[in-house]
Formats: structure tokens, sequence, C-alpha cells
DNA sequence: CGGTATCCACGACGATACTG
DNA sequence: CAGTATCGTCGTGGATACCG
């Protein structure tokens, strides 16, 4: 369970996680996706998710310059728990202040 | 999924979600349990997860005090988030360093 | 476009001591 | 036994400004 914990520990990185299940992501792309979310910590996240070896960073020549992000083999590995983080909220939710 | 994150937040959270689900316990037995965990904390996270509805907190009469936690129906809801914690981490272990 | 560099505020965690 | 009170530290997240 610790394992799984440091995986996804950190505010916004399911999101991130989730959003890289489609497909790769440049840096803005994944920008676009969460306004809210400042640059600073979007890097901070997928530094932290690289050296977890959950997110490939790759260079794309040209310019301006590109950037992609896809999952590895270990972060396609969290899609269960994903999966399982929405269906529980949704649980929690149909039971929201009803019964014991 | 913030739904879900919100209920398991805090660390230590998730191991006394974890024992509280083999049945109830009182504080003395939870310590035990999680030896390197302090009173306070405990104490914390058994009040955060009474206020989120996912434990009841009963008073045993008679001296000295007795306490015993339970888990409610949103409680246990977690299970299946729990089991797909351990089995995430279970497939990260596996994939440690090896592949792309 | 894809980031760094600074700086700050806030809250979580934890140690220790004490209490009904 | 089952907590509360107090206090300190440390890290995280975020705002803002700037750079190759």
């Amino acid at each position: 369970m610790e394992m799984a914990l440091a995986a996804i520990a950190g505010r916004w990185t399911t999101l991130i996680l989730r959003d890289l299940m489609s497909g790769p992501c440049s840096f803005g792309q994944l920008r676009q996706r969460l306004p809210s979310l400042s640059a600073k910590v979007l890097a901070d996240r997928l530094r932290e998710l690289e050296s977890r070896q959950l997110v490939t960073r790759e260079r794309l020549s040209g310019f301006p310059t590109r950037t992609r992000y896809a999952l590895t083999t270990r972060g396609r590995a969290l899609r269960p728990l994903l999966v399982s983080l929405y269906e529980t909220g949704t649980a929690l939710r149909d039971l929201a202040d009803l019964p014991r």
C-alpha cells in the first residue's frame, strides 16, 4: 500500500496521470487540461513522476521546444488504481449522509 | 477521485482503516498495532475519520474508560480501494527498475 | 513553448508533558 | 485507559517574475 500511495502522492498527481492515460501529452497540453495548476507545480509533479519511473520525458527537436510526456509500463500499471479511486468516490457519494 | 482521495487523506489513515476493516478496535488496540504513531496523531486521524462519517466512536461505560471505534457503511465502502492499493503496490514492485 | 528562480504562508506531523 | 495541550519544524503548494 505504501508503494502505491507513494506513486500517486502529491496534489494534482492523479489528475496528471489520468490525462496521460489517454495518450502522450506536451507540457502545454497538460496545462490546458489543468488550468488551475501553475507551471511550477506541474513541472515539479512531472519531475517526480519521472524519478518514480512512471513517466518519460522526451524533448522534440525544432523551435520552439516541444516536450512529450508519456507513461511507462509502471505508469500504466496505475490505471486500475485510478479506476478504483473513481468507483470508490462514486460509492461514497451514493452513501452520502444517508445510512450508518 | 477527489472524494476517494479526501477519504483516505493523511498519513497513517489507510493503515488505521485497514486495521478497522477486520473489526472494531479500542484506542489502545490501535496504538498497539501502530506503535510508531503518537497518541495525538492517532486521535487527530480518528476525529477526521469520524467527521468524514467513515468511523463511529462509542464510549463504553466503566472505569477506566474504553472507547470502541468501528467502520460505518461508508467506511466499509473503502475496502476495494485498499485492496487496489495493495495490488497496485505489488504490481509496481514486480515492475521495479526492469522494463520501460 | 517549456520551463526556472525566488520567496512565502500555511498546515501537517511529531515530540513531550499533562489530565479525567 | 483514552485522550488533550502546547509547541516547534519542516515540507508542500502556490504566486510571481523571468529565461533559452
